[in-house]
Parts: structure tokens; C-alpha cells; sequence
DNA sequence: ATAATAGTGTCTTTCAGACAGTATAGT
DNA sequence: ACTATACTGTCTGAAAGACACTATTAT
């Protein structure tokens, strides 16, 4: 069976001696990880809960092309390494932790998307809880650090065609850390023309970040507001305990809208246990502290 | 600026120029695309309704390695090719359709995954309704055919661990097209440890079917089911007009179980557009001819 | 008339939104 | 006592499940 012949005359053995990988010309392949982190503010007033924000990991280059501007960690995979393998080996790197949610986010192949050569991406999110990170925001071993993100919808519009729409959505994403100020300007455009739907994403404009860095960020928390909403990923932001305040907040700060702690409650109580912990010192009733319930989804 | 000179006293201009892509190994590049329909089934009773059938299109393959298996539609991405471009490139040259519904699905960069090199597929998903197709079920033009699809959980178990638990799913892929009959066992296994949770993809068992492709294609059916529940793709599996019996058929053999057809008609109310037409000769009450709505979203 | 599907009406359950009202710490 | 947050109770309305009932055709 495995010795049948091909037009050549050769069996599979043979073929596979005299194939030579080198007589393509491959693009080169690198990993980029996205890495979401939450952490707390500080407050002034001690009665008032610390307020929580979204925070990215981005690293500044050293090198060309690009260089000084911050991009995604990430870089080529190597020809015998696995694609998550080399996903999980930056990250370990950066943030010196390893056992982290990670999911693959979606390959990048535009033909221009790197200066140098084609170089496609395989992004990679990760999310992490602040408390088990080595690098704290502010940290500047190899120039990694936390930026604050925010993605605000600047301009939406609908054109209708003949047979169709086209949608248009300006995102403009911010990031921040101290001083410096990055910032993109992303175009989605859905195009449905009688039975085919389009998605493109553009960017428009791109300010500190590098190649099409500032579209995988916008990409990556728009999979992150969907996927919150019907799994536990959140719990990947959280430590490991928590109160149901600040998990609302979380939801809260992905989301990017108000949630009513009734009905919050209700939608996340088979995802917890309750503890018989609470916090103190808050300046008004304490709050139960809860952890994961690995068990919520109870396959059987 | 874009003039800064970097360790080796490079501008970014000079740094290009000297850039050699060839330094690094570069992994092989393909696209594979998993191309689903919906046909009927002839029915021998008059009066009955054509049962539906999912299927997959594969294509016979002529060369080492698997020679004679079958396998997805797919080929290496040219290096000035986008991947997209190259996997709609590839679903032209088999259907001669090109507006089509296609996503990307999943990059599979296993080391191993092909015997000859190491070979990354980056996969897409493509939905087609099947009266627009030239190939139709039979043709044999380029050995490419048609196999209907079904998944059947054999086996499903959950074992506690310390800190945890693994579940583990196999899934029986089986493929039909007339005589040939293909088959793949896929082990889904879900370790939750602690925090962590992580998703593996095994092919325990494959008959007639080329590289990892059974993985791929339940892969794609899993991406397929969750999709339909909050999306509008079923309706690419439509023709032009359809009664919403044939659009609850193709919901109900998609997810794999039996629909009401109260609630159906409720949820899928907006989407559609009632037109005047009516089915005939059925030997039944004819059924209402629709049309999908475009503007069911509205998205403002 | 019959077989087979098309399509509707309505009761029930479930779940999310809204919001008022109660509870409880530290200062 | 006051402030700020924690937490509960309950009304309402929307959507999904269940199922009985009516409608309509070709033979």
C-alpha cells in the first residue's frame, strides 16, 4: 500500500528522499502574543473602590525596521518548534510564568504587512492575573511594559447599495503607559452584497506602534468581548480570589458598559464558590470572597 | 526619524537592503480550504420531504505522500499571494464559483503534520449553496467529489484529578461518496488544572483520509455548529428561495438534532423576506417561498 | 378521504433588565 | 450618624420550549 508508485515511478520513500523543501520560496514565520492583564488604579478616597483598567504588554524595538516604536512580544518560529510552543516560549520570556490561558487569534499574511520580507503572523491572546506577573507594570527589563488600552468607536456609517450595504466602523485604539501615548486608528468595513458578507480591517492611522500591531490589538479584544460573554475566560484576569465586585468590574472594563450587580450575580453564581473569606478594612461592608468553580459546566 | 541609525549604524533604508529572508529556515506555507454544501437526498415516497446531507468536498490525490487518499482543496501560497486570496484562488479552480463565504478557521503548524517538510496549513472555511456549484455530486472532474459528513460522539469521559479535571470526547468523523467510504477518530481532550485549561486535538485513527484533514474537518463542523446558533452563515447553504422548512432541515442537520418548528419560524423571523411564491406538486400544503433579509441586522 | 407537511395560538418556563430596599463595615 | 459598597427581593417583559390545533395540497 505504501509502496504504490507515482507518475515518477518512485515509491513513497524514494520521494521523500529527493523532495527538496528549498525549491519554493516560503514567507517567513513569526508569533506574535497579545497578553491582557487587569489591574487596579489607585484611589484617592480610601472609601472608594480602586477602579480597574485593561492593560496590554508591548515591547519597544531595538531594531529596524520600526525601531523605537512598540510592538506585540513575539518573533520567528523556529523550524522545529510547534506554533503554540513558540507562542508559550515569548511569553515565558516576558512575563517568566508559563501555565497561562493561551488561544491562537488568527494568522496575519498580507503580502506588505512587514517591510523586510513577507513575515506572517500567527497571533496568539493570552490573559493573565496581574498577581502572579514578575513584570509589574512600570518594570523595564527588556524594555517590556504595560500599556493601558481603550478601544473607543469614533464613526459608524451605512451606505446602502443596490443589492447590499456597506457598514463602516472607525475604531480608534489608545494606549497608554506614563508618558507615552500610542494610538490607532482602525477601519472595519463589512461589505454584503446580495449573499456574500466581506469583514476587512484597515488601519487608517498608527502612532508609536509597529507593523499592523495596532489591528491585532483591535481584533484580539473584540474576540475577547465575544468570548466573555459565553465562557470563563475572564477568570483568567482574576487572582485567585476575588470578591463579585470586582469581577463585575472586569466584565465592566471589557466590555466597556455598566452591568446591574442583580443580574450580574445571577449570570455568575454557578461559576463560583463562595469562600468564607471577606475583605476589610474597606470603609464600608466587607465583601465575600470567592474563587473559580472548575466544575460549573458539569459535562454529564 | 525614519532615519535613525541602529547598532550596526544602519539607517532603516540601508538596513533593508542588506536584509537577507534566506538567513532563517522558513517552515513551507499551504492553504486548505474546507468547503461545505447541503444537497438533497432523493426521496422515494412522493409525498416526503428530500432528506438533507451535509457534505464536504475532497479531491483524490495523485502524488506522494498519501497518494490515493483523499484530501482538502488546498495547495502551497505563492510568496506574493495573500492568504485568503490564495485559498479563493483554489476554491475557483474547483467550483468556478467565486463569491462565496469564506473565513479563516485555524492555522495548523504541527512540526510533524506532513511527511515530507514541515508545512503549515492555515485553513479556511467556505459555505456554498449547492445550485450554484458546476462540480455537482458525481462529477469527477480533477478526482474532486463530494463526501456527506457526520459526527458521532463515540465516547465521552471526565476524570477528577487533584486539582482539576480532564474530559476527553472522541469523535467519529465519517465520509461517504457512493463506494468509498472514509473515516477519522478524533480524541478532544480538555485538561482543566487549577487555572489553566487547554484543548488538544488528537487523530487516534484514519482511514482513506490524507495528512491531518479529519482533525480539519471536525474542527470546522464544531466552528460550523457554534456559528449557525448566533450568525446569519446557514443561509450561504441556501439557494436563491427556500421554504423554511428546508432552512430549519439545514439548521436541524448541521447542529445534529430535531428542531420545533414554533420556536424555529420565531427565531428566524427577521431574517427572512416572504415572498409571494409557493412550493407546488409536493402532494402536501405548499410551503411559502423566502428570500433572506439583508438588513436583518440593522445595525442602527 | 388520506397522507404528509405548513403554519398558528397559547401556556409555561427561563432568564435578563430594572430598581427599590436592606445590610454592614470604618471613620 | 454617614458614606460607600455589598447583597437580596421582586416586578416586568422578552424569548425559548412544548404541544395542541388548524390549513392545504396531490393523489
Amino acid at each position: 500500500m505504501i509502496n504504490k508508485l507515482d507518475n515518477n515511478g518512485l515509491n513513497l520513500d524514494e520521494f521523500l528522499k529527493q523532495y527538496d523543501a528549498s525549491k519554493f520560496q516560503n514567507p517567513s514565520l513569526a508569533t506574535d502574543i497579545l497578553l491582557f492583564t487587569v489591574t487596579e488604579m489607585e484611589e484617592e478616597n480610601y472609601r472608594k473602590l480602586p477602579e480597574k483598567v485593561l492593560k496590554v504588554l508591548l515591547v519597544k524595538r531595538k531594531m529596524h525596521p520600526f525601531m523605537g516604536m512598540w510592538a506585540l512580544p513575539g518573533g520567528f518560529v523556529g523550524i522545529d518548534e510547534n506554533l503554540e510552543d513558540s507562542a508559550r516560549r515569548k511569553l515565558k520570556q516576558k512575563t517568566n510564568v508559563d501555565k497561562v490561558y493561551i488561544e491562537q487569534l488568527y494568522t496575519w499574511g498580507e503580502v506588505t504587512r512587514d517591510p523586510r520580507t513577507r513575515i506572517l503572523s500567527c497571533s496568539y491572546m493570552s490573559l493573565i492575573n496581574n498577581k502572579v506577573l514578575s513584570i509589574k507594570p512600570g518594570d523595564d527589563e527588556e524594555d517590556a511594559k504595560w500599556f493601558s488600552v481603550r478601544i473607543k468607536t469614533l464613526k459608524e456609517q451605512k451606505i446602502n447599495t443596490e443589492n447590499g450595504y456597506v457598514y463602516e466602523r472607525n475604531n480608534k485604539v489608545t494606549l497608554k503607559n506614563g508618558e507615552e501615548k500610542l494610538s490607532a486608528d482602525i477601519k472595519i468595513t463589512t461589505s454584503v452584497e446580495g449573499r456574500t458578507r466581506d469583514i476587512k480591517r484597515e488601519i487608517i492611522s498608527s502612532e508609536g506602534i509597529a507593523f499592523d500591531h495596532g489591528k491585532i490589538i483591535q481584533y484580539g479584544i473584540e474576540r475577547l468581548r465575544n468570548k466573555i460573554t459565553y465562557t470563563d475566560i475572564a477568570f483568567n484576569l482574576m487572582p485567585e480570589l476575588f470578591t463579585l465586585s470586582e469581577l463585575q468590574q472586569v466584565y465592566e472594563i471589557i466590555m466597556d458598559k455598566e452591568l446591574l450587580a442583580a443580574a450580574f450575580r445571577r449570570k455568575v453564581v454557578d461559576m463560583v464558590i463562595e469562600t468564607n473569606e471577606s475583605t476589610k478594612d474597606a470603609g464600608h461592608r466587607p465583601s465575600k470572597l470567592y474563587r473559580f468553580n472548575i466544575d460549573w459546566e458539569n459535562k454529564f
